[in-house]
DNA sequence: AACCAGGACACAA
DNA sequence: TTGTGTCATGGT
């Protein structure tokens, strides 16, 4: 019987957010596991499957086993971020104001590091429609069920470091990683032995918390300021893969040739304290624009 | 049906 | 330090 003096477990709860797009920031390519239906979104966050809905209100949440404590998704969705602030601290230039304008409500999502390492790992060069494909084979194949609702379609952990290390490289191979296998084998046997810590990395510069993550196998610079900007927390980590790179020499280099490592340089010194944040915004205003969107009418 | 994908790596020069 | 070939796979 419930108190007064305590909160009510539920099942739902609606956050009163304002510019939060929840589709914008679940299909901007920085988590993989959202599923679109009719209702909302549903996925997967800490074993527990949840369902999000946009209102009118905020953003609307389910969840299977009723909770008086939230603090993980909103530690999820960030939602004590001021993103107002947030875009006020991007550079004041024309490309800048067209990408926020293009995206408005685009978030940051606060992931959790080995989901999003490994995850990371799986993306190179592959189509993110591609990525989401191998997770969810990923995720079927080797993660445990999690309860979900009725009527609601099986749903998996992302299976942990420990998991996938017990599995052989052929079987990885099998679910259609391809040269990726033998990288996610290595990086997940050293996670599960101790050899990194990932939960330090929060708190570490940023610096030395990417060059713990590019001594490993698989790791590079590109995928090591993914996980440090959507799993760390570092704001100003800058991924640049090619889109973000064809964007910056398109928007700030005109015609004149500029290396990858010339732009690289370039964006750590010119975006300020939430570079990673504005490079979200340039990402996904670019994949907006080649109609890359899950969500577009691909019928035209 | 070629082309390319949120790259990393070994190796050459 | 910078440039090039290679690595699998499948969507568009």
């Amino acid at each position: 019987m419930s108190s007064t003096l305590t909160a009510s477990r539920d099942l739902f709860r609606t956050f009163p957010v304002r510019d939060f797009d929840l589709a914008a920031t679940l299909d901007s390519g920085q988590a993989f596991r959202w599923q679109r239906v009719s209702s909302g979104w549903q996925g997967v966050v800490q074993c527990r499957w949840v369902g999000l809905c946009q209102k009118a209100g905020g953003i609307e949440a389910s969840i299977v086993e009723p909770t008086t404590d939230w603090s993980w998704l909103e530690h999820y969705l960030q939602l004590g971020c001021r993103i107002g602030d947030v875009t006020a601290s991007f550079p004041k230039d024309e490309p800048m104001r067209r990408a926020i304008e293009a995206c408005p409500g685009l978030r940051l999502l606060r992931q959790e590091i080995w989901e999003c390492l490994a995850s990371f790992i799986l993306s190179s060069t592959k189509q993110i429609v591609q990525i989401r494909q191998i997770i969810e084979k990923l995720c079927a194949r080797i993660g445990r069920p999690v309860a979900v609702p009725t009527g609601v379609p099986p749903a998996f952990e992302f299976p942990t470091a420990a998991d996938i290390a017990n599995v052989s490289e052929v079987e990885l191979r099998a679910l259609g990683m391809g040269f990726r296998a033998p990288y996610l084998a290595a990086t997940a046997r050293l996670v599960a032995s101790g050899g990194v810590n990932l939960e330090a990395l929060p708190d570490m510069n940023l610096e030395s918390a990417r060059s713990i993550l590019m001594q490993l196998p698989g790791v590079g610079r590109k995928i090591a300021d993914c996980v440090l900007l959507f799993g760390a927390g570092h704001m100003r980590a800058f991924p640049v893969d090619v889109w973000v790179l064809r964007t910056l020499r398109e928007l700030y280099f005109g015609a004149r040739k500029r290396t990858m490592s010339e732009v690289v340089r370039f964006a750590e010194s010119y975006f300020g304290p939430n570079a990673g944040y504005a490079q979200q915004y340039l990402f996904h205003a670019a994949r907006v624009r080649a109609g890359k969107l899950a969500t577009e009418n691909h019928g035209d």
